[in-house]
DNA sequence: CACGAAATGAAAGATATTTTCATCCGGCCC
DNA sequence: GGGCCGGATGAAAATATCTTTCATTTCGTG
């Protein structure tokens, strides 16, 4: 009997044999009939519930199955392991691997009634997949050509309104803080009045979702005819605003419902485009944007108490 | 409503914190800056390399990173776990997961002259990471306890200043659209003498990546001692902004560079936290939400030009 | 430069695991 | 049926591992 199963699994019991990574209930199974009374009912127990079971001491499984630990411990060893304590281990990883296992709920709608721990993953999952897309979706000609236009402006106008105007915001503070001259405008009125201040080798910016937001395609069309270099950041590539833009950032949106609107899921793959842009022009400009960031954070330190540390 | 969350997060063994289960390299990074030295040279070698520490006993793991036991087990401690054993036990599921997990990743920074498709690469990757690790941090009871208190809130104070101080507006803005009053505030003076008047049952709510903005947390504290629930979101859980604060929710942060500052990279998962805190609220309230943002939805539309072109 | 607070590690103390060994149980031959 | 044998079993000793304590060191501060 303990022939067969030797020779089943392979070389020899204890020394060489690998301590099985995931087949645990299979292993215990094949096992069981070279096993003892006492040490069935220990892998029955470990099997059951690795989870469970990993969180016992070898005392405290001994006591729950009835036996002692010496015949815990020659379970374990049967099954491959040098002692409980890596039976233990085992046991844990099994049970982080079955947890992870049973996830995907996270494909369907936020309903009303779903707990919070679910809105959070889903939400996580879907900004996730919002950012892998516009990563892919995303034209690196455009953003190069539109780095090298910020690179090189003499001041940058930024517009977006509502949801987006918070991303249009967010860029210009990060130009900013890189020594760029770059404004945000959220009314329309003197972004219109601002535009018409752009020359050619000036750069404007528009971020909106849906590419008809006419608040942010009129100063656009107007910077656009007065010869400054345009960007367009939407997720509609074939919207009215893309008429004056010299380079389209498409953004990808992820699906949205009731509770998660567009204006909402469209914010992440902004501002993943944002970031670019901000990354791609402090590459350029290094020289200068390196001092600048550093001078920025030395300006702020006095504004942060120290930190305290835990007792 | 705890009953919901209990159930979601199975049986509570250590009642009161949640052993992390696999945001680990998160909580280290989180947690890193209120760590010792020596502390954090534990926490790095874990971090590193989950499965190879797991298979070290404190000893060997104090030898190998230079400490003594005393401190692996500090720093175990400061993780969430009761002692070594438990935290090893993690880590052996942490290992068991990413073996059977996914892709290696990109774990190099964004250096000064990467081309720009991988400039587009990298940050993507960071940001699903910080999402990843925020979602997985994220302390849903403490979720759930700002839900209901700002679904039961007379008014809503919002404080932040910086990349943080959109973070504020853009939960503002959302909350207003379902009809909450909600205010944010990036003028730490006005912020002060707005907190005066808040009163039991009305909260405020500060967006602090460091948790140690003294702008930020000044009108928060005088919120709290005006009775008012006090919510943080940051991503120091032990700063001393969560003082003043009845309910905190922790951000992960990314790791940062030189090209990629942290208030850059924390605004992501502050984002996510906020979108947790609007549908969270929209569900609760859904019945006068939903109309709320029907209504928002169609009062926007005349704004935007029909689109033109057509496949 | 001395002071005090925090950080750190050596070693004692507490637990958990492994080993040892005496006992027990069941079958088998006489 | 009794006695003997061999493996199964658990109590307890031995060891390994983890935790706590406390004295020493380090570092920042006035």
């Amino acid at each position: 009997m303990t022939d067969d199963v030797k020779e089943i699994f392979g070389s020899g019991g204890t020394a060489p044999a690998p301590p099985a990574p995931a087949a645990l209930a299979a292993k215990v199974r094949t096992l069981a009939p070279s096993m003892t009374r006492s040490m069935q009912r220990v892998a029955e127990a470990v099997a059951d519930d690795p989870a469970g079971c990993a969180a016992l001491t070898v005392t405290k499984l001994a006591e729950l199955t009835g036996t002692s630990e010496a015949t815990v411990v020659r379970t374990a060893r049967l099954l491959g392991y040098p002692g409980y304590r890596d039976l233990r281990l085992a046991l844990a990883g099994l049970a982080a691997q079955q947890q992870s296992g049973r996830a995907p709920a996270i494909t369907t709608d936020i309903a009303v009634d779903d707990p919070i721990a679910d809105v959070v993953a889903k939400l996580a999952y879907d900004e996730q997949q919002t950012l892998a897309d516009t990563a892919a979706g995303l034209d690196t000609v455009q953003l190069a050509a539109a780095v090298t236009a910020l690179a090189g402006a003499r001041r940058t106008d930024v517009y977006g309104v509502g949801a987006s105007g918070l991303v249009a915001q967010d860029l210009t503070q990060k130009l900013l803080r890189i020594g760029l001259l770059a404004h945000a405008h959220s009314d329309p009125h003197l972004a219109v009045t601002n535009a018409v201040q752009l020359r050619p080798g000036d750069v404007a910016i528009a971020v909106t979702h849906s590419g008809t937001t006419g608040d942010v395609i009129e100063p656009l069309r107007v910077a656009f005819e007065h010869g400054a270099t345009t960007v367009a950041v939407t997720g509609r590539p074939d919207s009215p605003v893309t008429q004056y833009a010299d380079h389209v950032l498409t953004t990808s949106t992820a699906r949205e419902s009731e509770l998660r609107p567009a204006a909402m899921s469209s914010r992440t793959g902004q501002l993943l485009v944002v970031d670019c842009l901000f990354v791609g022009v402090a590459q350029r400009t290094y020289d200068a944007a390196a001092p600048a960031l550093a001078a920025s954070y030395e300006a702020l330190a006095h504004r942060h108490r120290a930190a305290r540390r835990g007792p």
